[in-house]
DNA sequence: GGCCAGGTATAGC
DNA sequence: GCTATACATGGC
């Protein structure tokens, strides 16, 4: 049963789902796209004021309900108010630009576990094999989920990859990511060292989130910020990767405050230009540095 | 072959 | 603190 789901401000589905942010969308060729939610295969597209989509689950496609449309809202941000964020945004006239050309990017809201995962596959790698590597992590759970003919593994929980264990992990190639990586993340979520749905309190500020994400092996400043800002609800966190410096470099940031780093980037010159991003692009920084990674980004 | 891709940990100063 | 370097894998 498809089911039509209004959502009333700005909205570019295929953009928001295919920028960069997300690995697990995949385009279906009728401009529906698949994707795995949680325990939940999707199938949607947009239409004329909002969305339509249908929905399959371990025993196949089911109907969709209320809660089916209150996960698409959450995973798309609609609680938040896109119009006050763009204004907010276009105090910078590059980002103004970026927000104009392209309206309705929005940042999703993503599983903080997975998104962890996915970010922490990230370093030095290219969009197209982190999807890759994320779609050969999911295959770990063995579980899946169906739609018609469509069948894809849900993601697998931190105790399930923990389980699975290393051997099974260094066998995916995972290139830059050490299979030890995924793993330490995944025994300090499974032991409570890190608990990721109590930094996405509302009362637990960026930073500290940030702190708290970088005492684990393997994620640094880079990928800290992005699973706040993408999966935490920080959207003030700023990542900043070589497309941002790029970006930064190439609008000619330096005048309005930003101390680029001189060589490689230690984790201080990533604190001191998230500082100044906070500052300058206020408290949707991560919203404009997403707009800016879009902006750069060749082969849009 | 050489270079590059949404970085991080480590060892040397 | 800052800087250089190793790290794994694949595409162009």
């Amino acid at each position: 049963m498809t089911r039509e789901l209004a959502l009333t401000q700005p909205f570019d589905l295929e953009l928001s789902l295919t920028m960069g942010q997300a690995f697990r969308w995949r385009p279906l060729g009728d401009g529906r796209f698949s994707g795995v939610l949680g325990e939940n295969l999707i199938h949607i597209r947009q239409i004329e004021g909002g969305v339509e989509y249908r929905v399959g689950g371990p025993d196949g496609e089911r109907d969709g309900s209320d809660s089916d449309d209150g996960l698409l809202r959450r995973y798309f941000r609609e609680d938040d108010d896109v119009t006050a964020i763009y204004n907010d945004l276009s105090r910078d006239p590059v980002v103004a630009r970026l927000v104009a050309q392209y309206p309705g990017m929005r940042v999703l809201r993503q599983e903080p576990w997975e998104c962890l995962v996915a970010y922490t596959c990230s370093r030095r790698n290219t969009i197209a094999r982190i999807a890759h590597n994320i779609e050969a992590i999911a295959s770990l759970s063995q579980r899946t989920v169906k739609l018609g003919d469509d069948v894809r593994c849900v993601f697998p929980t931190a105790a399930q990859i923990v389980r699975a264990g290393e051997g099974a992990l260094k066998d995916l190639r995972l290139g830059l990511n050490r299979p030890g990586n995924v793993f330490k993340a995944a025994n300090q979520v499974c032991i409570g060292a890190l608990n990721l749905d109590a930094l996405a309190e509302v009362k637990v500020p960026c930073n500290e989130a940030i702190r708290t994400l970088e005492d684990c092996p393997g994620i640094g400043p880079k990928i800290a910020n992005c699973v706040a800002m993408m999966s935490l609800d920080k959207l003030d966190a700023f990542p900043v990767d070589i497309w941002i410096l790029r970006a930064l470099e190439r609008w000619q940031y330096q005048n309005r405050g930003c101390q680029m780093p001189r060589n490689t980037m230690s984790p201080n010159d990533h604190r001191r230009i998230a500082s100044w991003a906070q500052l300058y692009f206020g408290k949707y920084a991560g919203c404009a540095g997403q707009y800016l990674f879009h902006g750069i980004k060749p082969n849009k």
